[in-house]
DNA sequence: TCCAAACCCTTGGATGTCCTAGTATATTGC
DNA sequence: GCAATATACTAGGACATCCAAGGGTTTGGA
């Protein structure tokens, strides 16, 4: 992303869209087309920030996600439930987790079929690092004005609660 | 995605922030994640609507950007930058666009350099299907109400442009 | 003129995500 | 108690994204 494009690439498009007829969809196309591209900006800011610890941001939301649970472990499937992301995603992230000595499997004390995934002392120490140079470098610094993360917060929410992430 | 979480994962997480002393980046954070997840959740949307046509989210957008070209044709860097993503990015879509016949690769008249990509006819009418189908589906249907789909454009792209995605 | 620097695209490698089985363990129902 | 169904994790494959490197083409300054 070397030099600022002249015009919004976005704005563009919906311009383009009105042109074409589909005036009526066009505004919710550009406002779902700004937020997948403010992903692409964001995860680009974390993963900058996370690759000195060896870390991507999956595997720093696993991280994160055991070092919040009390006893510092959690079962596959209920980790894959809170991340609302694929099991064999989870699988993936462990695995290299694993290997970096930064979590541990560990066999359900009552489940044969659960694996618990266990937060190491070098994975917790880890946690806490990257998540104090998240903190200030990107979540302190996100560009967003106070009134407008609240606004997110409120719109993405509800969206979130009508496409069925969570009931409460 | 199985059952809706009992609670919201998200202020969970912000409540574990807070309790954690990081109370000034707490919001940020949810907003930052709500979007992460807002971007998942609407990815998937469109992937389902496209899988029927053969195509992903990144060879639509691609396609989608040569039929409004009004030639028909774009230097690949062109199409990357205003894609804005990694050339890489690019060379992979165009193989496979071009191994299902809706584009082709030319050389630039002027440039040795530059490869020019080039809609053909089974191209432009699959974009339009596909636009036709996803403006139905997704973006009619966004979830959104209309004063949010306002302030989303005017927060991020506020924030896409001090983030350096364009100077307009 | 000529060569170094800049630019363009592609290849190869690492990650992440999802999907589709496939294996192992639990639970249910008859 | 045993078979059928459900659940948990993993293996393999398809895609997308980025980075690093390499080879070809242009441009621009010495």
């Amino acid at each position: 992303m070397g030099t600022p494009l002249p015009r919004d690439p976005i704005a563009d498009a919906r311009l383009n869209w009105e042109r074409h007829g589909w005036s009526d969809v066009a505004a919710p196309m550009a406002a779902i087309t700004a937020i997948m591209r403010t992903q692409q900006i964001l995860l680009g800011r974390i993963e900058a920030v996370l690759k000195p610890f060896g870390l991507t941001f999956a595997r720093y939301e696993l991280l994160a996600l055991l070092s919040f649970a009390r006893s510092g472990a959690l079962p596959m499937n209920k980790a894959s439930a809170l991340l609302q992301v694929h099991p064999t995603s989870v699988t993936n992230a462990v695995d290299r987790l694993q290997d970096a000595g930064l979590v541990i499997r560990s066999p359900h004390p009552t489940d044969g079929r659960t694996t618990l995934i266990e937060l190491t002392s070098d994975g917790r120490a880890l946690a806490k690092r990257a998540t104090a140079v998240l903190n200030s470098e990107v979540f302190g610094q996100s560009g967003f004005g106070d009134q407008d993360v609240d606004q997110l917060i409120r719109i993405l929410g509800t969206f979130r609660r009508n496409a069925g992430d969570f009931s409460g």
